[in-house]
DNA sequence: CTTCATCGGTTAATCGATTAACCACTTTGC
DNA sequence: GCAAAGTGGTTAATCGATTAACCGATGAAG
């Protein structure tokens, strides 16, 4: 009673020996056990509630069912959470564990992390990398399966799924164009940061497309936050030919833009459409109008990655694969008809 | 080259024996080992590039380094994140790493959580339930150390740690009471959550201090969303004897707050000073003015909990504890002297 | 009447460490 | 001068599974 049971202590209660009951349980070998041993030994292990010890399974099979998460900033983001729960729950249906590591964005810490995790046995690893867009597996991870999270290699050596920036800004600028707005502001920062780039090329492609120069509805401030949303969009509204609409470059710089607007007397949505990108739960519903955005598909990416990584298990020939996740519109009532 | 070297590599490299090698690299059996040998295998173990095989390991001293993290909702709450990182670095400066299991707060997933867990011989678990303030916990942990966070048992069997509610009311109060409020409302849910009574009977418990009745200053709502303390805040405000000051049960209902200031234009701070719990950082530094709130600590409860467990690991008859962690006041622009 | 699958198992090797027990030889204490 | 203690290791058992190789009946094919 004060241990706990191992497959012999089945065996023996069954009557058979520890390679027939290894086999009863796990449905290996073949047809070389018959229908009513299986039973006894089934019917043994749920009396004596015998549960494997994978220690012992993983020294001789050389899996572990666990699969290594390394992030780079696990919890400092708000996003971090959902991709480690999408990841989580599909590598759980699959009897997979997650163990996680978090790097804080340090290559030294990566190696170490992922030094620590191979002592483990980890089956595979997923490489989170938040602030990236671009990124090299380090050598360190050797022949382990990889898949790399919101991220990919320059030569597409390894899997890879990151979120569909450029779909995702056509899709709320749509929004606007759909409602009948042309001249549509853009507010972003001047940070280096991954996402920057595409959001703004792709607005002001969709804004020439429209026959519209898009300079002079741009403003860039120094980063990403409410303040500077609120300071960038008093600038944008000021200005002589003043935008239908914005287009920021996110939830909190949007934030900033509705008290930017309040004060201005500009009531959202009717003197002032207003869509954003990332769609984070504490921000785009709790503000008033609820706000229009671009959502980030971190739930959907975790998955993925780990569906993706799975296969690579099964197969290690597979070749590579390079995803692009959709973000969908989380559409709500900060768009309207311009006046 | 194309193997993991093993221990047994390594003593052959150094030309002795596993048994001599492992004691050399781990610093066990005492004064066997000459500073020579040890040396050598260091130096053998170092060209190798050798790294133990912690599964290999786990079998025969039955320690994986590892603790279980059994959470309610991981990813789904904001706080969660900074829990996990607390946790996570002190058991990472341990040399354990984070196995994590979210289970949805459904109790049957628990218990199948606890052994996944088990089957892979994790050292300790660490269970956190984020909507629960008395928990039990199952059975089937058997004796597998644990130590509750965010919770505690009714009979305080278990080691826990739970914010000190009283203690962060109180001190979000004093901002109030030190700038001379005295007429201080408060705006709260009806939900049965974990934290609303401990901040409510404290809030009434200070006002009767000062002389004051709290329930015509009282507002409960059906939730604590940021449209119903948007709500909550007009009835509240409207009310004859107007309060100088209001302490909303969280952030989010802090932002509902601040729309009806706006809407009613009643100024923050002058006209009116807001307090609230919770600290997020997508809210309280993003509102204009700032919002002072007392910030739920949970990346000291994360690292408290390890050390705790490891505590008990080192010492499984040590007498379980109970912990109350301060709740910070976050101090911003919300508060200002009554007119 | 041999030969040879097939059935339903068992035996024993193995995964890669840790560690108790042992060993041969030198010092040291009394 | 002899037992006890110390030095610097080695041998072999062990942790709890999986699995390749083997084995004795039995029945069918040639």
């Amino acid at each position: 009673m004060t241990k706990q049971p191992r497959l012999a202590d089945v065996a023996k209660a069954a009557g058979v020996s520890t390679a027939t009951a290894s086999m009863a349980l796990n449905d290996t070998g073949g047809r070389r056990i018959g229908p009513e041993t299986r039973e006894r030994v089934r019917a043994a292990a749920a009396e004596l509630g015998y549960r494997p010890n994978t220690v012992a399974r993983g020294l001789r099979t050389r899996r572990t069912q666990m699969i290594g998460f390394v992030g780079d900033d696990v919890a400092t983001t708000p996003f971090a959470g959902q991709m480690i729960r999408g990841a989580h729950d599909a590598a759980r249906e699959a009897g997979f564990l997650l163990l996680m590591v978090d790097t804080s964005g340090d290559p030294a810490e990566t190696e170490e992390a992922i030094g620590a995790l191979q002592e483990r046995q980890i089956d595979g690893i997923l490489l989170a990398t938040m602030y990236h867009q671009v990124v090299e597996v380090p050598d360190s991870i050797g022949s382990t399966p990889c898949v790399l999270l919101d991220a990919r290699t320059a030569d597409g050596s390894a899997s890879s799924v990151v979120p569909d920036e450029r779909g995702g800004t056509l899709g709320v600028l749509a929004e606007l164009t759909g409602a009948g707005h042309v001249r549509i502001g853009h507010i972003t920062t001047r940070e280096e940061v991954q996402a920057r780039a595409v959001r703004l090329e792709t607005w002001r492609d969709r804004l020439r497309d429209c026959g519209i120069d898009p300079e002079p509805l741009l403003v860039e401030v120094e980063s990403a936050t409410t303040q500077l949303g609120y300071e960038g969009a008093l600038e944008l509204l000021a200005r002589p030919d003043r935008p239908t609409a914005v287009f920021c470059f996110n939830d909190r710089m949007a934030m900033g833009v509705y008290r930017a607007a309040a004060e201005l007397g500009l009531s959202i949505p009717n003197d002032l459409s207003v869509v954003s990108y990332d769609d984070q739960e504490l921000i785009a519903p709790a503000l008033h109008p609820g706000l229009t955005s671009a959502a980030l598909p971190h739930y959907d990416m975790g998955r993925w990655a780990v569906v993706e990584l799975l296969r690579r298990l099964d197969d290690p020939e597979a070749a590579p694969v390079q995803h692009l996740m959709p973000c969908p519109v989380a559409r709500r009532q900060s768009v309207a008809k311009p006046r």
